[in-house]
DNA sequence: AGCCCTTGTCGAAGCGCTTCGAAAGACGAG
DNA sequence: CTCGTCTTTCGAAGCGCTTCGACAAGGGCT
């Protein structure tokens, strides 16, 4: 394995000025840099990345911290871990991956040995215990999703609340009076995750808004949940015409309870979803959803960390977009 | 930030000694041990990732190859994922998630900057262009999934074969004699993906065992594509009684197409899936299923990998287990 | 011609840790 | 009492890179 070393006695020049090369933070001559990038070429020299980092107190590396709940849309998770990943290495970077096994001391831990130098958050409650550890060590981060406390904290998620508010709008624009809000099994709502709390809020604020009743259902995501969840609201609220679903995994177990149940999708009843349009195109029919936008998400935590430091104003609210498919339709009267 | 002379000077011993307690490499005395260990605490030392991994050449990562194909079941990559990181943890290393966006080159490019000291590949082909590469740079390396010329390499997979196998065996025993195998999108078989030939393989070598008529039938995620498939399968062979699905994300629309069009599970048509069991749960009927135990196959790669040095026989199959539920019936003549 | 500024290059001093050889004692055997 | 053997601790030499101050050379001014 050649060093940087090797490099520069090949080249004839000091190891800085390889260095200088390699990084640009000083001016080379043409020549020189020529004659270096040759040598560095022939030799194929490597930076060795612990030298590196033990040399410049930089890592190169960005921690990802991934829920591991089951109750929690995986592919979204994924989607979003790749983003990141995928955007880290168009800056230089490498992600490591962290859970939440560790705890909050898992922060801790890649934050004082200098394992990584910045962090990434993922599943963020209103008062995660994660944030307190964060301001204290110190290190820079993105949470995805924003808690109650985000002064000085940087936070990138899909605007549920606004998301939330146009499923409603939807429905109500098509003359929907009743509607049903199936949202994340209870525990999500427990803990306090925000993006489960804003969206319920958004659909709220906009059913008074709009004069719109709606009931509020969390779900789990089993078969026998979505079923008695769906037969209790068609049975406390018969008049029901609308449903907004919030928990992707409910999707096709509820869709099949409605059509065992003789109900059309959408002449008796109007579907949206907040749901990956992966999971939209999926169903039949296809349905009308506010896109989760897992990428973008991924890709602006990563942009936010790499224009640090930050300047306080760090909330990137992305605007939901929903795109009408076939599971919505006028109310019949 | 404290570092190691800081200790050594607060406890009076050389900083070789600090690093011996730290590693335990050699002996050192309990009274001198004891001494160490609460300046540690006392200055909350932490050692530094980067000087470790220039001083020792070993950076306690192992790298984790992720696919990003929209075409797999993404689950199960992410509970891998998950196993891996929480199993190396339990061995004091940290994970570094690497997509194939960057393509064989990435793993050149972490083995020589030593960024991880291993890796672990994940959707393995029979003929990945990853494994040249792979032995090229001469890292220590474990594949989840079997390629074709595996000599010298460490692979982890569920038995396909005989998971495919079972799964003949169990429908055979019900009586069944016309089965369809409704497996991965095409693509998947295309690029040579090793769990799909070898679950085809499992499935045919069986059925001519058993005596029973197999059709195989690759099948994409969407309703339509489920639907279309089904139905062609109905009408070529109209016999048929038992169906083996492997794609994950085409039992949902699978079962709402056979309700749809009168069929009863378990009666009129028995279902039994390659799946992880917690698909198989949320379906009604619940499925008979192989379980894909993604858990395991994480946690072994890891523990391979830290099992080294490979003696040459580094082959972990893991053997199906075949949960019978309520999919699954006998035979109606 | 003399001055200053810019540009390009070098050398040296670390960064914080590991590891190896050797020194210093302690101790039992002869 | 001496010698050899352990055990415990130390010091020094790196690991491969970055970074800073210094210096030499070249150019444009006055």
């Amino acid at each position: 394995m050649a060093t940087l070393a090797d490099v520069a006695r090949h080249a004839g020049v000091a190891a800085s000025t390889v260095s200088y090369v390699l990084s640009g933070k000083r001016s080379v001559s043409t020549a020189t840099r020529r004659r270096v990038e040759h040598s560095i070429e022939l030799l194929n020299y490597h930076p060795h990345a612990g030298a590196r980092a033990l040399a410049s107190s930089r890592s190169s590396i960005i921690a990802l911290v991934v829920p591991l709940r089951g109750d929690l849309y995986v592919p979204v998770m994924m989607e979003i871990a790749i983003a990141v990943t995928t955007t880290a290495r168009r800056f230089g970077h490498d992600v490591l991956l962290l859970t939440n096994e560790e705890g909050p001391e898992g922060i801790r831990r890649v934050a004082v040995t200098a394992r990584a130098d910045a962090m990434i958050l993922m599943d963020v409650s209103m008062d995660d215990d994660r944030i307190p550890m964060l301001r204290d060590v110190g290190i820079d981060a993105v949470l995805i999703g924003v808690p109650a406390n985000a002064r000085g904290l940087a936070c990138v998620d899909l605007d549920f609340a606004a998301a939330g508010a146009r499923c409603v709008e939807h429905l109500a624009g098509l003359g929907h009076r009743e509607v049903a809000f199936i949202g994340e099994a209870e525990a999500v709502y427990r803990r306090r995750s925000g993006f489960a709390e804003r969206t319920l809020d958004g659909v709220k604020a906009s059913a008074v808004a709009r004069g719109v009743r709606v009931v509020h259902r969390p779900c789990q995501a089993s078969h026998e949940a979505a079923a008695g969840t769906i037969t209790r609201i068609l049975e406390d609220r018969p008049g029901t015409t609308g449903l907004i679903v919030q928990n992707e995994s409910v999707i096709p177990p509820l869709l099949s309870v409605l059509r065992t149940t003789g109900r059309m999708v959408p002449e008796d009843m109007s579907v949206v979803a907040l749901c990956p349009d992966q999971v939209a195109e999926q169903t039949s029919p296809r349905l009308t959803s506010v896109r989760i936008p897992a990428e973008d998400m991924g890709r602006w935590a990563v942009e936010l960390l790499m224009r640090r430091p930050f300047d306080g104003h760090e909330l990137v609210l992305l605007p939901p977009e929903l795109t009408v498919r076939g599971s919505t339709a006028p109310a019949s009267r």
